[in-house]
DNA sequence: TTTTTATATTAGCCAATCCTTATATAAGCA
DNA sequence: TGCTTATATAAGGATTGGCTAATATAAAAA
């Protein structure tokens, strides 16, 4: 028996690239693109993560800092910076033992602002 | 020993009511909106329920049109809505056998639109 | 009343997520 | 060299998420 499993993309892979447009329900269609922001959103669907992303918004942060201002153990933040790392959302610098992290991605930066808007009202 | 663990808020529970603003990263302290915007985030990302409210955010659909678009079971279909429904960001109504679902929470629209127009340019 | 249609619910399994604790790496400093 | 600081990685277990398959409910149709 083929145990087919309709598995979900795994959150660490880096957001594809776009293609062609379609029809239906004006964006049914777009697989490609529904999947990208279903990765995207999972992706900054956690506290940790969001907050990293407000805070990244404002311009490049070094870990220390991000682990100060979000209060949860460095080992937890270096690992929600490499999720989003992963799907190329945020970038990363070294400088001596100091690693300073951006935003890459430039929908990733238009999301958090509304996100922002939206929730906050910031 | 208590073993106190910091579990996530389960997605299947209403978004939070406002409460008060805070200061630090012009955001980091507002703890009440992060929570509401990742339960919300993470409610909306799958790629069939980003396809539901896509559909749902040019109005009220039935569930078996849904289903027939969205190409995926009856089942599966009426799981994510109720997801989204627990969350309370569509609503129902039914006539007869049928039930029909719209959406309910403004921000929830706002968001779809815009997740829309940044990852598919529509 | 039986059957059909439309939708909801439940159980069970496997995969994914998340946190904690411990350890690794690597650069700067004494 | 050895110590400290800054960050990354790995293992482990607990919880959640998501799918399928089976069953329940309930209204309409026959």
């Amino acid at each position: 028996m083929v145990t087919r499993k309709v598995t979900r993309k795994k959150i660490n892979k880096p957001l594809p690239v776009d293609k062609e447009p379609a029809d239906i329900f004006a964006l049914i269609g777009r697989a490609e693109n529904i999947e990208q922001a279903a990765v995207a959103m999972q992706a900054m669907s956690h506290p940790v993560r969001i907050k990293i992303l407000c805070m990244l918004s404002s311009g490049e942060q070094m870990v220390q800092d991000l682990t100060d201002a979000i209060g949860t153990s460095q080992s937890n933040i270096s690992q929600h910076l490499g999720i989003l790392k992963a799907c190329g959302m945020i970038g990363s610098r070294k400088e001596a033992t100091k690693t300073f992290y951006r935003i890459e991605d430039a929908r990733i930066l238009k999301m958090i602002t509304l996100t922002r808007d939206i929730f906050c009202g910031v």
